[in-house]
DNA sequence: ACAATACTTGAACGATCCCTAAAGAAAGGA
DNA sequence: TCCTTTCTTTAGGGATCGTTCAAGTATTGT
């Protein structure tokens, strides 16, 4: 019937993220895009109808969908306990403090960023901050089951604050990347749990 | 000799701190600033040679030097202790709730928005942040040295951890003001010291 | 082979970006 | 008073912004 597209959409929505990650929103133009992606400014509307606004939604959204798990991975188990919450800290410091993971979590900027002004984006992350939750909850409700917190540990509000830890993490690592100070922030949220 | 000064450049730069303080420095055109301070372009470059980019970092240090301790006016105190440190949460945690505070903290956005890409904005983040350190830690010493707090303690790290705690808490509270989320975090945080 | 269809490409649109240059206005010193 | 100086104002320059459109190209069904 047609000529088909020459390039794979989630291969392409790969690059824009990668550079919305990297520099935020505002500052990425499309003409960026182009250049990070290769497709021309008329495929790219093609592709992806709504333009710039369109495309980092869809950035945010797959972002979601594929690097956080790889993050959550072992958190999101079904016997994840403290041990891998504290694990979770340590794939972010590990990320904080190498060359590519300066520009922190896409979603964490995008809070800061667009959030207070942009109710989509807030909706976003605020789906991203509920799943970080479960998670630490789940995760605090096992190590509790199993004895290895005490009992008077409310995990709810325990998980609440280690989302917050996390957050405050990669705002802390990106204005000073210094390893001894990120372990300390680690090192005492979770030594408080105890 | 020749003309005066129409405006207070001191009174200019609060205004212009502000539209940075609401919509981040990208997001701010120097249109904004010639709308939300009366000057018009031409006045604004003669006063602030260096132009936006100059504005932004004029309005990092006015923040700093007016805003913030403002909010640290109670925790910067000699006698402060932990109850200080507990206070400087919950005016966190009001001005995230009111409609003027959503914006959170302009160098935490700042850190989050340039830091990775600009190293004079994250030499200004830094410098916030260990200050807000030293506040902290002062205030744990007190605290250990008062009794209020248990010996093992650790003020520096612990000072870390409620650092990261309240820039977490301010990236939480710009996606999802939610009163009783921001209150589990600051206790959660503070009753891990006990 | 040919028409129909959907893509790619490149140019260019109007708007907005940050900034500056020229002209008019006000104040102090002679 | 008048000249000098520094401000204010206005207009617009050059660049870049996000987006669209017309033309060219490839693929499919007939």
């Amino acid at each position: 019937m047609a000529r088909r597209r020459e390039f794979e959409t989630e291969q392409v929505l790969d690059g824009v993220m990668r550079e919305f990650w990297e520099r935020g929103y505002r500052a990425t133009s499309v003409d960026d895009l182009v250049r990070a992606t290769g497709v021309k400014p008329g495929s790219l509307y093609g592709a992806f109808p709504g333009g710039k606004r369109a495309l980092f939604i869809g950035s945010l959204d797959r972002y979601s969908k594929l690097v956080v798990p790889q993050k959550l991975r072992d958190l999101d188990e079904p016997g994840a306990s403290i041990a891998e919450a504290r694990g979770y800290f340590d794939g972010l410091i590990e990320d904080l403090l190498s060359a590519e993971g300066r520009q922190g979590c896409l979603l964490v900027n995008s809070a800061v960023e667009l959030a207070a002004h942009d109710d989509q984006v807030a909706a976003v992350v605020r789906g991203h901050l509920a799943r970080l939750e479960r998670c630490f909850t789940a995760a605090l409700r096992t190590a509790i089951r199993r004895k290895e917190l005490p009992r008077r540990i409310d995990p709810v509000g325990a998980a609440r604050m280690l989302v917050a830890t996390s957050q405050g993490l990669m705002v802390v690592g990106k204005a000073n990347p210094d390893e001894e100070v990120l372990r300390a922030i680690v090192d005492n949220a979770f030594s408080g749990l105890h």
